[in-house]
DNA sequence: CTTGACCTTCCAGTTACTGGAAGGCATATG
DNA sequence: CATATGCCTTCCAGTAACTGGAAGGTCAAG
């Protein structure tokens, strides 16, 4: 498999796959022509990082979770700590931008919104 | 006022200060020794990018928004339609993070935690 | 006179890619 | 055989919004 039907069957774009080669999370073979070669090794991995990344691991969390998924003496509770953790923080940033939310459609309801400079949003920014 | 005094008074760093002084936010004068100085109106505008940056504005918004709140003629309308793009962009966001948080909590729940390597959450993540 | 807290500039690093240039390779067509 | 196209390659730079750190100047107190 070349670098574009990994890139097709894995989701992610080919300038992705080549820098997660880069930061060393897949090792493709090389053809005579210099072109990257993938086994099916290579691409459940690449479809694992799309997947990882989509429900927002970090790259970190990637690499630890990489290695537990290729870890075949692993524990289940190392991955579900990791998991616990990245859930925690994607609460917190749910918070934020509620608080964020609120006030800001305060700030919206109270504008009247017209041809007038008078709006409660800049003056409550410049306080 | 010197940095250090206006990074007080506004909640921002100094660093930051001096990085919204560079991409043309601010334009304090400099005493003969070579210190920034900063009036009261310099302030003010400090204050509001903090407020403004807190409530996930970008930096662009700001510049926006900034523009506006300087602008005596400006009409309110302007403001409430940037607040309100940026309202969609929060509300996406939650979205987003809501998806995500339902699938991992799935996952995690469907998990055992224990010293076994069967680990659902690392089975989902290779399909 | 020294100490410590300020202040200055400049350079580099962060996250996770993405865009683009310049050029090589593969295949189909005229 | 020439060429057009669509792959592929590497390398460099840019994104967002700072943040850290080095090297060094300034100021007030003791």
């Amino acid at each position: 498999m070349n670098i574009g039907d990994v890139a097709h069957r894995s989701g992610l774009p080919a300038k992705t796959i080549r820098y997660y080669e880069d930061i060393g999370f897949v090792k493709p073979l090389r053809d005579a022509n210099g072109y990257r070669v993938f086994q099916d090794k290579e691409l459940h991995k690449l479809t694992f990082l799309n997947r990882a990344r989509a429900l927002g691991f970090t790259i970190e969390d990637c690499r630890a979770l990489l290695a537990l998924y290729e870890d075949e003496t692993r524990s289940s509770a190392d991955v579900k700590r990791i998991a616990n953790e990245h859930l925690q923080q994607i609460d917190s940033k749910i918070a934020n931008l509620k608080a964020m939310r609120n006030t800001l459609s305060h700030l919206i309801e109270e504008c009247v919104g017209d041809h007038r400079p008078d709006c409660p949003i800049l003056e409550d920014l410049g306080k």
